[in-house]
DNA sequence: GACCAGGCACATC
DNA sequence: GATGTGCATGGT
């Protein structure tokens, strides 16, 4: 186990504090919420969200009752909004015709299964997979982003091209296997990327910019 | 106006 | 298995 992983995320902590992931008050919240931002800014995630707020329509019963056309409408701030009410549609039609709509019932399942059937629903991939468990479901998996990948390709510890079960393993093999790290450590990940890790780099003030924690 | 944002599926080679 | 493309709004 390197414990530079745990040095970076100890870095991370003091320097940002505790981020209070995920942003969203039910597990149904948060699985709407890990469809809607796939590749989308977050500020746009939660107008479509107010939206459905608003109508009383962010309860699986009620989405699953509405249109997929005035589900689109709904959620149009958050871009993409046709292929993302399809995918919202996908995941209704699994969590009622497998799991009767429960979604309780959904999270008792073995982190193992649970993983593989999300992976089965179309529109669903490896990180929306692993934002669901780990933060609707509160299941130990570590999430790898955009901002994963290119915070530390960049800081030399994976290559840029590197696959997603080859960071996530990188993670979780260097890591204690806490659920409460796991989500504090992605979420300062993506706040250290949205502050200063975008494309282009803002480096100078970057906590890690000190090479401290670069691999020779 | 260009560039970017907390991906994914699908086509093609 | 690797690479390219469509999906779309809203902020900088």
């Amino acid at each position: 186990m390197e414990p530079v992983f745990i040095k970076i995320y100890d870095r991370l902590l003091k320097e940002f504090g505790p981020q209070g992931w995920w942003p969203g008050e039910s597990i149904f919240e948060i699985i709407i919420g890990a469809i809607l931002t796939q590749n989308t800014a977050w500020g746009n995630v939660e107008k479509a969200i107010n939206n459905l707020k608003q109508h009383n329509l962010l309860t699986p019963p009620e989405l699953h009752q509405i249109s997929e056309k005035s589900l689109a409408r709904w959620i149009r701030p958050a871009g993409y909004f046709n292929i993302k009410a399809t995918r919202i549609k996908n995941f209704l039609q699994f969590l009622f015709s497998q799991h009767q709509g429960d979604l309780l019932q959904l999270g008792e399942l073995k982190l193992s299964v649970l993983r593989e059937k999300l992976l089965t629903v179309n529109g669903i991939g490896p990180e929306t997979a692993d934002s669901i468990l780990l933060y609707a479901f509160g299941k130990p998996i570590f999430v790898v982003d955009a901002y994963t990948r290119r915070i530390f390709s960049r800081h030399k510890f994976i290559s840029e091209k590197a696959s997603y079960p080859e960071i996530q393993q990188l993670f979780m093999t260097n890591l204690p296997q806490d659920v409460g790290l796991f989500n504090e450590f992605h979420a300062l990940i993506v706040h250290l990327g949205k502050n200063f890790c975008q494309r282009k780099p803002r480096c100078g003030k970057c906590p890690l910019s000190a090479r401290v924690y670069f691999r020779p």
